[in-house]
DNA sequence: TTGAAAGCGTTACCAG
DNA sequence: CTGGTAACGCTTTCAA
């Protein structure tokens, strides 16, 4: 790799010339720019980020820390932070922690030894908000609501309402409704939202309560579900994997959907469109969360003035057909 | 952040001893080194890793270039990557390419910008072996063979024969094969593979050509094939995504799967069991395949000896609904 | 067993 | 307008 300074003999210059033009600050002569990048163009320079990040103190870098990239819904999230981060010149150093703690704390142990100039964070861990004060970088959290921290996320509290309306309107009587892990904390809000709707009508709503969001654990949830509520004809998923496994299983069970069950899942994953019925669902704008959430770090690290620092994006009932017409 | 000076100076003793303890090299005292320990602990330091790198000319970063994080088959590539790097206190950088060439190329020069001491590339163009030959970094191609560079990949080939295979085995007659993206190397393996098989037997069988695997494409694709062929009785997909959407368009025109209808999956992407009629497939362990791909550019890092160089993982029959039993 | 100092590739300050 | 040089935080000779 050629350096700065084989380019500024090439271009017989001294470094400190050649880095004016690199970064196009202070006073160079056409006649030397002219040279320099020849000589760049020549040795097909291009400078090591490494030498500049260390002596600038901050790298190009952003650190992006998600549960676990194979659940569907974060890849949408991860694109578009991606597609943001790199439109502005950063790069991504990724991180799954699983929800556990200690590999989060490694994750961001890596964050601030490569200098990144600032984090997102999609997990669920409040307890280490004290951990994240410690961390004097630019940080904003994803898909999740919090007072301390600039945060880009949907309503969930309104999507959980919307989703009990839509099942209460469309006749549903007796309404499971699924309340994701405990530590999820946008689960919680969307269950609080149903519960709530719930609370103010007729309806009997039964909660079941499941601990993860996998593929494969959704199918024991789907089978406990209605094993123990045989007659209940809608389900409020916790999210849109668990709302097709139920799918799969009410329809295995020989029920007819939505005559017999009507269900609603969360989230709007790509293959939810792609079920048989199509799943009707609660959308979160999962890129263009990721987007956002990636614009508004940006302004934090230009320290730009008077930004929104923390942004609500809307839900949407997608209706499909796993809930009746009209 | 403390450097290491102030955990000299906090332990007094020099930055050389500092170091020497840090990586555990050199000769040190017991005493001294119980100070600097000390030192470390009570500043709470880490090492830049950035200050380290530049000395070194390495870091502890892989690159990781993927298609489209976005389509659910990469999510299970990456994760597997990452657990391993992770596991060997390696992190990643990730890039989302696009099947595009400037991308790619910006990419890989953002990587060897950070030092990167390896790569991981999932994706497809031949075009720049000559770039990559030009790289001087260990790289290992995932998801795509070569005789040029080290490789991990599934036997797409015996993929495609197995899925005609099958169809065939179980009475389809008029076998649609689904052609997928021309540049996507793994797609034509698989559909060669299929293509060699069915030459060899009597059914009829149409190849219908793709040129994504989006979901928002998929659905296209299913209507044009009913639409083209309706007398299709066994479909070949190029993957799950494309065989999901074929599944759910067959079931709104009515046809009974897997009576009137067979369809056959390729990848079994996570979602595949729950389609419903699950779907069969053809399953390629993603995984895995990121993993060993990891631990392989490790040993290539780390330049053991006798180490193979390309590995392929078996492909498997995945027997679900879509197709016909016995 | 320890310390001083050079050097990794940049940037920015100060002279000229 | 241009060049010399210190500094960024670390590792590694080389001497002591």
């Amino acid at each position: 790799m050629a350096t700065i300074k084989d380019v500024a003999s090439e271009a017989g210059v001294s470094v400190a010339t050649v880095s004016r033009v690199l970064n196009d600050n202070g006073y160079v002569g056409a006649e030397t720019r002219k040279k320099v990048m020849t000589a760049i163009e020549k040795l097909n320079y291009s400078p090591n980020e490494v030498a500049r990040s260390l002596y600038k103190r901050e790298s190009r870098l952003i650190g992006l820390l998600l549960p676990d990239i194979t659940n569907p819904y974060f890849p949408q999230l991860a694109r578009g932070v991606e597609d943001e981060v790199s439109e502005a010149g950063f790069r991504l150093l990724l991180g799954n922690s699983d929800e556990n703690i200690q590999k989060e704390l490694d994750y961001i142990q890596t964050f601030v030894q490569n200098n990144v100039v600032g984090m997102i964070s999609a997990t669920n861990h409040v307890e280490h908000d004290q951990l994240y004060s410690e961390l004097n970088l630019p940080l904003v959290l994803l898909d999740r609501t919090t007072d301390n921290y600039p945060a880009v996320y949907a309503d969930g509290r309104k999507g959980g309402r919307l989703a009990a309306k839509t099942l209460v309107e469309k006749g549903a009587k007796r309404i499971t409704v699924m309340k994701g892990p405990a530590h999820v904390k946008p689960a919680q809000d969307r269950f609080r939202g149903a519960v709530e709707y719930l609370s103010g009508t007729d309806v009997d709503f039964p909660v079941m309560s499941t601990t993860s969001f996998s593929f494969e654990d959704a199918k024991g949830w789907a089978e406990e579900l209605f094993a123990t509520y045989p007659d209940t004809d809608g389900v409020i998923a916790s999210n849109d994997i668990v709302g097709i496994a139920i799918l799969h299983e009410a329809l295995r069970l020989g029920k007819k959907i939505p005559e017999d069950v009507q269900i609603i899942g969360y989230d709007d994953i790509p293959q939810s469109s792609l079920s048989y019925p199509a799943l009707s669902t609660i959308r979160q704008p999962a890129y263009e969360m990721g987007r956002q959430a990636a614009a508004l770090l940006i302004k934090l690290i230009k320290k730009e003035k008077d930004i929104e620092t923390t942004v609500q994006l809307p839900v949407e009932l997608i209706q499909r057909n796993t809930t009746r017409k009209g």
